[in-house]
DNA sequence: AGCTGTGAACCGTTTCACAGCC
DNA sequence: GGCTGTGAAACGGTTCACAGCT
């Protein structure tokens, strides 16, 4: 056969897909129809050819002349990621993060329905929040089948958070959103995102301490430049 | 002069630093004293020549024979990152979102300290939340100056992010943690890293969704094997 | 023997440039 | 004229392999 097994797709180009499908939802918003892979490209500091070279992993969505139709392709990108269509969500955790996230109603919009919370604590068990009804986690399997949810988010403390992920997989769940800072260790099959909360601000400090050298090494050298 | 202007640090290479520096924190706490490359990067699933490599971009921390101390790599990473002092952080926006990350532990024990709330509920004004004060918005740059704020974290709706991103800028403030589903658009001098939650459901949907397609591929041709 | 630090080879992504189409 | 889709070139990051240190 002539099967390749050539089938990865570079994790960059599958971020930048979901930042297009998020510019391209702002552009039908404001009325526009179609966009060309250099004014989409632009509106995130990249190049079309950049634009135009993601989309060709997986077919071709343009028009010569004319440039994407945003409907189109926003439909396209959606069926890509695996977006069209509802996908049921368990979140666990009921602490400030678990219950900030339970609110949030930017998962909704983007096809992802938080149908279930979990919590350890009894006090919570029974109760609803954000309309959500708290479980136990010891009816993890149970709601997780009836609900037919394979996704979860995962917002318990450190020190639970590979236990509490273990128990998630033995219930059937595929993908886990972790916001603990650790590295869960799971089989292959089960796909992983990590957000990072401290993490990200680490990177904005470097980002930051970088530019002040920076500026402190150009006032050097204008100086050397001024006063050789 | 031979002075480079290739001051430029691959943003991989940044992220991992922090990894290490979340997985040194843990060994440090298990009484790990050194590690060697290899064992580092076996818990993050990368190789020790990688390992290696990120860190002579920034000198030579290790000992041959030996490994790295980890004591000593934590302090090296986290003078780095320029993560070796308290950065004081503003929060902007205490829905849902803010109010979690202002209870949010794990800042301060990366060295962030979030001393300042603001929102334009005047209702919020004058309250604090877990203990930290919130201010007006048109007190922002007042409250900014008198705590030498440079960081803040922007968790306001959607539509009103890049208004309130350009009011931190002219406040003086140099690095946003942008929580909003846009693209700000700000001077180069100002540091972004934006956090989309949704956005990272997406890359979860599409790693999911893919192995799916694989497996059913694999079945297919595991059928034809046996009955060709 | 064990492990780091690093030049060199390798590989994958980004950019370029242009043929082809509207 | 404007824009896509795509080979080819350029670039940059990762892996390899080994000299050198402890």
């Amino acid at each position: 056969v002539n099967r390749k097994d050539d089938n990865q797709i570079p994790k960059a180009v599958v971020t930048r897909l979901s930042l297009y499908l998020r510019e391209l939802q702002q552009f039908l918003r404001s009325g526009q129809e179609t966009i060309s892979s250099n004014k989409l490209g632009r509106t995130l500091g990249i190049t079309g050819a950049q634009v135009r070279k993601d989309f060709a992993y997986f077919g071709q969505f343009g028009f010569p002349g004319i440039g994407y139709r945003c409907e189109h392709l926003t439909n396209e990108i959606k069926r890509i990621l695996g977006t069209n269509r509802i996908w049921p969500v368990a979140l666990i955790g009921c602490g400030n993060m678990g219950r900030a996230l339970l609110g949030y109603k930017g998962f909704a919009k983007q096809g992802f329905q938080v149908l279930a919370a979990f919590d350890t604590n009894s006090d919570l068990v029974g109760s609803g929040i954000e309309g959500i009804p708290v479980n136990s986690l010891d009816d993890l399997t149970a709601v997780l089948t009836m609900k037919k949810i394979q996704l979860a988010i995962l917002a318990v403390p450190t020190d639970s958070a590979q236990d509490v992920a273990e128990k998630l997989v033995k219930a059937g769940v595929i993908g886990i959103l972790n916001f603990a800072p650790v590295t869960l260790n799971l089989p292959n099959r089960v796909a992983i995102v990590g957000v990072d909360l401290a993490l990200e601000l680490e990177q904005l400090s470097f980002s930051v301490a970088k530019k002040a050298v920076n500026e402190r090494e150009r006032n050097l050298s204008n100086r050397s430049k001024n006063a050789p």
